[in-house]
RNA sequence: UCCCGGGUAGCUCAGUCGGCAGAGCAGGUGGCUGUUAACCACCCUGUCGGGGGUUCGAAUCCCUCCCCGGGAGCCA
């Protein structure tokens, strides 16, 4: 089918040409001598008008392009006498594809709540503000690869079936092939997955990290980027049962190469999307004043400030509020005190290093004090954590220590500790929840608008 | 999972003290010579989330379940 795409049709190079585009009618306005269609066909945040005049007008088919249907229209395009927008189409010929009934077809030219959008989920592709947002993930996605192929990163694939079950990440999803309705048991009455397909008990992975270290340990720099699964009931507007997760992971590194990662990766990504989603972040600023081109230009630019945990609750326990939670060093710092630090004290992003141990997982490496890890957490305005790593500890006994303290079972990690058996070696990653991202740089309140289909208890 | 707030027309919402089910928008029809969420007139639209109870009478009060949103925890 020959025709421009809407995003190749708006410019100056086709005025006074006759082209052909294709697209979803967004709204249609008639007054006597004219019918205005305003077109949508997923290439841009702009939007064609085409301008229907005189003979053409009164033809039959003019009543088939409602509100949603899919059409195409051929005309010459050319500087627009009116002001909304830069140029229109004059058009000669119409073809409907496909009508959309009025009377069922749930996208009005009004703005639709978020809540009724998700309820409407493969049609909400369709609005100016769900295509802003799926084209700059786009974007995003693809300058992930972009920023790790520059550095000479390896993209790895993780498995998504696991049988890890001691990852320590929260709740895991089970995959089994079982019939349950005939369930094999044991002698105890539990259920026997050593006869489930792979014999033994599987689910779907909660991070590629561990699998990513060995890759690393070979390759020297990895990363993944991939779907991850949480089984945890978390009702958040900054959580999803299956998101995706960016996890870099380089050999022969410790936690300052880390952070300078973590903070050159959010930098590059900032850049980029400034780059190619200009007017779609305008847009999204116009309409939801949310987060502001100028900012992502700041944080494109600005180093994130470091911050000590020990720092940051002394920090948090002279803050001249009231905090709900208290602080006190050796618990955690809760939303409450995430935000304080990133909204009221440094106006930005800020990184948290050396936890104590106990609030981190067991492959953390210790610290020389022997109370705290190397571990680094990127905390975002308004959203929270959405970067999570650390050095991993490469020692094999203090790592066999730490697994005893924290009960984690050593026999199925046996490959894990091989790690440190056969040439050890200093390395750091850090895992990035890409939806986070995505969330933050667009201003969605919901993290459930930023993915095309949401998982989240309950809700498929 | 816990704590709040909600569920009434396709959408957004009002509905007083328990007494006839409402508005705006959308949609339909007509009008209007350049509209921008067009405008003007008329018309159409209901399992008041489900079930049970109290009452002469329930959208409204009580019980219960479901769903949605916000916050918290868990985390990325």
């Amino acid at each position: 089918m020959e025709r421009l795409t809407i995003k190749e049709a708006l410019k100056e190079d086709y005025i006074g040409q006759k082209i052909t585009v294709c697209g979803w009618i967004r709204t249609r306005r008639e007054s006597k001598g004219f019918v205005f269609i305003v077109l949508s066909d997923g290439s841009a945040q702009e939007t064609m008008q085409l301008v229907i005049s005189g003979v053409l007008s009164a033809k039959n088919y003019i009543h088939r392009c409602n509100t949603g249907a899919a059409i195409k229209a051929t005309g010459v395009l050319r500087e627009s006498p009116a002001k909304g927008q830069q140029y229109e189409m004059d058009v000669s010929d119409i073809e409907v594809f496909g009508e959309s009934d009025q009377d069922l077809y749930p996208l009005q030219k009004k703005g639709h709540t978020f809540e009724f959008l998700r309820e409407i989920g493969h049609l909400r592709a369709r609005t100016n503000t769900f295509g802003a947002i799926f084209r700059i993930r786009n974007i995003l996605a693809d300058s992930v690869h972009q920023f790790f192929r520059e550095r000479g990163f390896v993209w790895v694939h993780t498995p998504i079936i696991t049988s890890g079950d001691c990852e320590g990440a929260g709740e895991l999803f089970t995959v089994t092939s079982l019939d349950f309705s005939n369930l094999p048991r044991s002698g105890d009455a539990s259920v026997d997955f050593s006869r489930d397909f792979f014999g033994r008990k599987t689910y779907l992975t909660v991070s590629g990290q561990l699998e990513a270290e060995f890759l690393a340990m070979s390759l020297g720099k990895v990363y993944t980027f991939g779907p991850t699964f949480r089984a945890e009931n978390s009702n958040t507007t900054r959580h999803l049962s299956e998101f995706w997760m960016v996890e870099p992971e380089m050999a022969f590194a410790d936690l300052s190469d880390d952070m300078k990662l973590a903070e050159d990766f959010i930098r590059f990504l900032c850049a980029r999307v400034l780059e190619g989603g200009e007017n779609e972040l305008a847009f999204l600023e116009a309409h939801y004043k949310r987060i502001s081109r100028e900012e992502i230009r700041r944080l494109a630019e600005t180093e994130f400030i470091h911050i000590p945990y020990t720092d940051a609750i002394r920090e948090l326990q002279n803050a001249p509020v009231i905090f709900e939670f208290p602080v006190s060093w050796g618990s955690d710092l809760q939303s409450e005190h995430e935000k304080y630090l990133t909204d009221e004290v440094m106006k930005g992003p800020v990184i948290v290093t050396d936890y104590p141990k106990e609030l981190k997982a067991f492959y953390m490496r210790m610290n020389d004090d022997g109370k705290t890890v190397a571990a680094m957490d990127v905390l975002a305005p308004r959203i929270g954590e959405i970067i999570g790593g650390s050095q991993r500890e490469e020692r094999l006994s203090v790592l066999k220590d730490r697994m005893r303290e924290m009960r984690i079972p050593m026999e199925s990690l046996q490959w894990y500790l091989d790690l440190r058996r056969f040439g050890s070696a200093p390395h750091a990653g850090f895992g990035l929840g890409f939806e986070r991202l995505v969330q933050y740089l667009t201003g969605m309140v919901n993290i459930r608008d930023v993915i095309p289909c949401p998982r989240a208890p309950g809700n498929i």
